[in-house]
DNA sequence: AGTTGTACCATTAGTACACACGGTACATAG
DNA sequence: CTATGTACCGTGTGTACTAATGGTACAACT
């Protein structure tokens, strides 16, 4: 399985990374089962920071693509074929369009409803 | 009918105008027909710009509670004191809130949320 | 000429966030 | 002692938005 980061993209290096191994699952270059590489030893195949890397597997777990096993590693899910294909991003993307739309019909400015939006989001999380 | 604006206040300009000639119409002090001060005058007599006043303006036609009548000048709508109840901005929060928990509650993060939310709003509005 | 609302050009200060980085520490297990 | 994932403290850079300011100009009317 062969990785390739390009430190130019515009796409952020977790994203791509995400990307890259969905994409290596669907594929069939990786299996359910199969052992993925520890944070810090891909950060370092990769030159990257621990962080971006976790945060990279964090999301992958999240979509169930793969599964964290704390001290024993980190291996790809039994249904990740599957899983990746669910794509969340596209699901709030058509959501969030239809939302908004009804808001602008309403006349609503775009900057009512980017404060709104903060406002509840800040709402929802911090308290 | 007496506006005071505090400079100090947390709550932008143009919201305390609005919120104040909102309040005048449900109190009764001004009533349907009546004539508004020019943005150019009011902007004086408040010290400060032609801008503010004329976006609070706009948000106040907006909600029907004033009427603008070009060379005219502006006046109280005449369903001034109904529209006024008509509170868009909760709406707003109500339906943002609603959808927003459906994501976090399908492991969406904080991010991907407020990221998804700015392209989909630049893409309605700016294609 | 003067006034109405409105539209365009612009700048300033403040705030907030994404992304990536660095270091340190923890419990768990071989 | 080494390795796992995870969590916390932080820094720096770039971007993007709000709010408010200034000036200039327009068509339509008195």
């Amino acid at each position: 399985m062969e990785i390739v980061i390009d430190i130019e993209s515009a796409t952020p290096l977790f994203s791509q990374l995400v990307m890259q191994i969905k994409q290596a699952v669907e594929s069939g270059q990786i299996k359910p089962g199969d052992p993925l590489p520890s944070i810090r030893q891909l950060a370092n195949d990769l030159d990257m920071n621990n962080k971006t890397v976790a945060k990279a597997y964090r999301l992958l777990e999240r979509d169930s693509v793969i599964q964290t096993k704390g001290y024993r590693g980190t291996f790809i899910h039994p249904d990740a074929k599957s899983n990746c294909k669910v794509d969340l991003n596209a699901w709030v993307h058509k959501e969030l369009s239809q939302t908004i739309r009804s808001f602008k019909e309403a006349g609503v400015t775009d900057s009512e409803i980017r404060i709104a939006f903060a406002d509840v989001l800040n709402q929802i999380t911090g308290a």
